[in-house]
DNA sequence: GACTACATACCAACTGGTCGGTTTTTCTTT
DNA sequence: AAAGAAAAACCGACCAGTTGGTATGTAGTC
């Protein structure tokens, strides 16, 4: 028979409860009367894991957030030798994604979000973030220099000028996507795309 | 000798104060007795001049985000013949005055800020702050088929398509800089902006 | 018996917003 | 031009509801 009380289940619900809000909402417009709620949980449990309303933030950023760097981007860049079409694919997979759910369209994405909502109030949130925006660079940067290796990357591009561009570009657009909402826009914003990483071609 | 009361003025400085205090923090994290220290006036004057906090929102970007956006890009752009000398320019004059002043460097551009926070949240404010990004494209499409029509831009560069990605590109790398803070990392960017508009010379 | 994992009642501080009152300005009438 | 009425501009105490956080108690686990 299962124990009553699974304190790592109830963790992670908490955690993920938190960053669904987060995502739809904002930081500091999700009350942790609100997570508690949405999670099924109480208060009691919430500071218990959790040192605080900020701590859990951290939490949702060191744990969920680098997860899904890590699964959406570190991960299937790791082997690339082709990353122009790689990326590519990537982010033709999170299309697919946008016009099965409106969630992604209409809430972008939590890591922005949070970095645009945070960065200039707390150090502590920015820094943790900027950790995860450069693991996510370092994974564009090195898949780069592998293409510019196999000769599928023009010789002359600057891994490290373009990965920061790219994320760059990447993250304006889920913003763009989020205040247009229409699948025009994203068609559109997907045709630039494309034209950047054109330009790289050999 | 001049009247006492000034309405207009003192409306002006309870929008400039909202928009200071929202560029900085967050709409949602500003409360209204924040603006209402700030600007040295009371909560009586504030609620005489605006319905509630939303529509003081709502009227900071209809007045003061749409003259930004016309002073900085529609204005400059409206005249030019060679745009992609012109957008960096533009871009150049950004970074001086990020040099100079950290509050661009650390609080972002406070359209997308706003854009971030509330699109997903309020309707009024996603349309609201979507006619501004739809007037600042328009300046940089028109700008570009005025430099296609010149030869100083490539003839297959599709001024609809690259208007909207240069404006999420801007948007995410002012974005990025607010994550890092750092000059390297602000001329990093640049470089990449450049190459991005290098590749629609002729 | 000690410790972890919760539950619940509670708290001071703050939230956006209201309301009655006062002063200043403007409009109307003579 | 003077007087009076109406409206606009502003003040500040007050409100109900919510905020993040705590203190105390209790039940399950090792």
């Amino acid at each position: 028979m299962a124990p009553v009380r699974q304190p790592e289940e109830t963790r992670m619900k908490i955690l993920e409860t938190a960053l669904d809000l987060f995502h739809r909402g904002t930081f500091k417009g999700t009350s942790v009367n609100q997570i508690v709620d949405q999670a099924g949980i109480t208060k009691g449990a919430l500071f218990h894991h959790f040192k605080g309303k900020n701590e859990l933030g951290y939490a949702v950023v060191d744990e969920l957030l680098l997860g899904h760097v890590n699964e959406a981007w570190v991960e299937p860049l790791s082997t690339s030798v082709d990353p122009l079409s790689d990326l590519m694919a990537i982010i033709n997979g999170f299309r697919e994604e946008m016009e099965e759910c409106a969630e992604v369209v209409e809430c972008g994405c939590p890591l922005n979000n949070l970095s645009q909502e945070m960065s200039a109030l707390d150090d502590e949130f920015r820094l943790r973030l900027l950790k995860l925006y450069n693991i996510w660079e370092e994974a564009i940067e090195k898949a780069l220099r592998a293409g510019i290796d196999a000769g599928n990357v023009k010789a002359d591009v600057d891994p490290l000028v373009m990965s920061k561009t790219l994320v760059a570009l990447l993250e304006g657009c889920i913003g763009m996507i989020k205040v247009n909402r229409t699948m025009e826009h994203m068609m559109i914003i997907g045709a630039g795309i494309r034209t950047v990483l054109d330009s790289m071609k050999p």
